[in-house]
RNA sequence: GCGCCAGUAGCUCAGCUGGAUAGAGCAACGGCCUUCUAAGCCGUAGGUCACAGGUUCGAGUCCUGUCUGGCGCGCCA
């Protein structure tokens, strides 16, 4: 949607050589100055002027339409008075029509991607800085289907290692066994090995046994990893998370296709056997350059594989399935890890997925620590969040059923945890403040939320379906709606930004700045009491356009836009 | 020590890939509910964009160095 489109014609008809790109429209910094700017420097350029004179010779030799009220040449600035109402008109008429995909540049039509995120060790509870990776991950999936790629969720289950051995040396029970117990075991198991050199042996004699296949640890592995990935994905499915495949890292101990990697890293020398009788790459042989982190293990002296060998047969897997796009989410502390990964893959022959990063979440005291229970547990926060929604739903929505209400206040707590985190560029640390984040006001999701309520409000009392066909004539003159409706025609630039950039933060921000200019719009321009038919109808048409636009910004970042809370 | 990432208002964050006088929220102060939900709005105050150089018409944004913080660097996953 190019609302610049009538003042952008008139210009490329004049001028040869320019195309669209060089001119730079935007909204101009204050409105006395003009409703909409154009910077001259691209142009310029082109044209061989200084800026300056590019905009003097636009202003003198380009005959604009009747949209343009008036041109004015600010330095290397041209800002035009418009008719409104005439550019506001195709722009509202768009959002309308393609209601549900507004904001889809649908640039991933017949486009395969697989993407793997999450992907968390058994033995935790999820916290919300690991939670990061999932409700980034689920949001870029979101995000690239909303851009019609076909996209397949996978989860990579380390269902194999220390922690396990121990835990299933541990407990006898499975069948009786919660999550929340599973969790104490390893706690316990973990201080028994601390104490029990003999208990800590028979562990990695456990992860022997399964490795070499026996039926019995390997039922028991099974059985205590699927009890764990239960608790934790039913954490993650109340933020909405999902995943299409769930795949064992147990599947890929003896994986064939390792034996080639293993062949080509010998080819080039790359691979050695070390005084310790350790399996070991040297990534120098292959293109690593510095001494920090130029060897890495694959096989400890007993044989038994290490974490990162295995990794390496599942990335081949992963990048034999097809797809047209691999992406995988990492936390930053996996960055130097997954290059070593890379420059094997590619030493034989392989291609690797595209990473993305995000650093850590980091408490206002501090980083967390599970040992010194210093997490905020996803689960917690998730319930502290609903309750202190729910003591408002009460108030403000008591004529409803109480079940809809809580349905209401747990959908603000998803808002309000998805929000402060998300919206946030990925490779910063976040700082997450227990009391910011359940306030609700400001810069939250609540408050994207609230402004959508306010809408559907409006919409519910306004009398009859909301005509989708705009005037042409259409009656917006107010500083607030014009805002509004130049915010809205950015969406699908900020979508295919997001796209690009593979960084979801900026459609949240997206989405708070629609609701803080919706929310200017409300106090300043009544909408079913406003002077004549002609502009309720236009109001409220924009208020429909604008609920669709967020409401499509929110589903990307999985947070629902309310009708009522 | 080496590498990657970051440093913007007291606090938490934006800043459209180099463009007009650097923007929000929280906290503070002052206003606004018989008018579409006050989880809100309007206003005031708050800045040497870590520091020092450089590149050019123009730098929070690019380059170099320094300082501070996060992460990582051979049998954890």
């Amino acid at each position: 949607m190019n609302p610049f489109e009538p003042l952008q014609a008139p210009i490329l008809a004049t001028f040869d050589g320019l195309t669209e790109e060089d001119l730079l429209f935007g909204p101009s910094p204050k409105l006395e100055l003009g409703d909409v700017a154009l910077g001259t420097f691209k142009a310029a350029k082109k044209l061989g002027m200084k800026p300056p004179e590019c905009a003097q010779a636009i202003l003198a030799q380009v005959t604009f339409g009747s949209q343009v009220l008036s041109v004015q040449a600010t330095g290397p600035y041209l800002n035009f008075k418009l008719d409104r109402g005439v550019i506001a008109q195709p722009v509202l008429s768009v959002i309308l029509d393609e209601a549900g995909e507004y904001g889809s540049n649908h640039s991933g039509r017949d486009t395969r991607m697989l993407i793997e995120h999450t992907s968390i060790n058994p033995n935790a509870s999820p916290h919300v800085g690991r939670a990061r990776n999932a409700m980034y991950g689920d949001t870029l999936v979101r995000l690239f289907r909303f851009e019609d790629y076909d996209v397949d969720v996978h989860y990579y289950v380390n269902d194999i290692g220390r922690q396990i051995g121990l835990l299933a040396l541990f407990v006898d029970d499975i069948e009786s066994m919660t999550f929340d117990g599973v969790l104490q075991a390893y706690v316990d198991a973990n201080q028994k090995a601390e104490d029990d050199p003999e208990f800590a042996k028979q562990g990695y004699e456990m992860l022997a046994k399964m490795e070499e296949g026996d039926p019995e640890v390997a039922k028991k592995f099974h059985d205590l990893t699927d009890l764990c990935l239960k608790g934790q994905t039913d954490v993650l499915a109340r933020l909405g998370i999902h995943y299409d495949q769930f795949d064992r890292e147990s599947k890929y101990l003896k994986d064939p296709r390792l034996d080639t990697v293993v062949a080509a890293l010998e080819e080039k020398g790359a691979v050695f056997t070390d005084e310790d009788e350790r399996l070991v790459v040297d990534l120098s042989k292959i293109g690593h350059e510095r001494d920090e982190g130029r060897f890495f293990v694959l096989k400890r002296a007993n044989g038994s594989s290490m974490y990162g060998f295995r990794d390496l047969a599942y990335t081949i897997d992963k990048m034999e399935q097809g797809a047209d796009v691999n992406l995988q989410v990492l936390g930053e502390d996996h960055k130097l890890y997954a290059e070593q990964l890379n420059l094997i893959l590619k030493a034989a022959g392989k291609t690797s997925p595209e990473t993305i990063y995000y650093a850590y979440i980091l408490l206002k005291d501090g980083k967390m620590s599970t040992r010194q229970g210093k997490v905020v547990l996803l689960a917690d926060f998730l319930d502290e969040a609903a309750s202190r929604a729910g003591e408002k739903v009460e108030t403000q929505c008591a004529d409803l059923p109480e079940a809809e209400r809580k349905a209401i206040a747990e959908k603000v707590a998803i808002a309000a945890v998805r929000f402060a985190i998300l919206k946030v560029n990925p490779n910063k640390n976040v700082i997450f403040d227990w009391e910011s984040s359940l306030s609700f006001n400001g810069d939250t999701g609540p408050y994207v939320q609230y402004s959508c309520a306010r809408i559907n409000s409006i919409l519910r009392k306004y009398d009859g379906p909301v005509d989708c066909a705009v005037d042409s004539e259409f009656p917006l003159t107010q500083d607030a709606e014009w805002a509004l409706v130049m915010k809205l025609a950015e969406f699908p630039a900020v979508v295919a930004a997001a796209v690009e950039n593979r960084n979801v933060a900026p459609i949240g921000q997206y989405a708070l700045e629609t609701a803080r200019l919706f929310t200017t719009f409300y106090h300043d321009c009544p909408v079913l009491i406003a002077e004549t038919p002609a502009l309720i109808r236009a109001r409220i048409q924009l208020c429909r356009a604008t609920l669709q636009t967020q409401t499509n910004a929110l589903s990307i970042l999985g947070i629902d836009a309310l009708e009522r809370m």
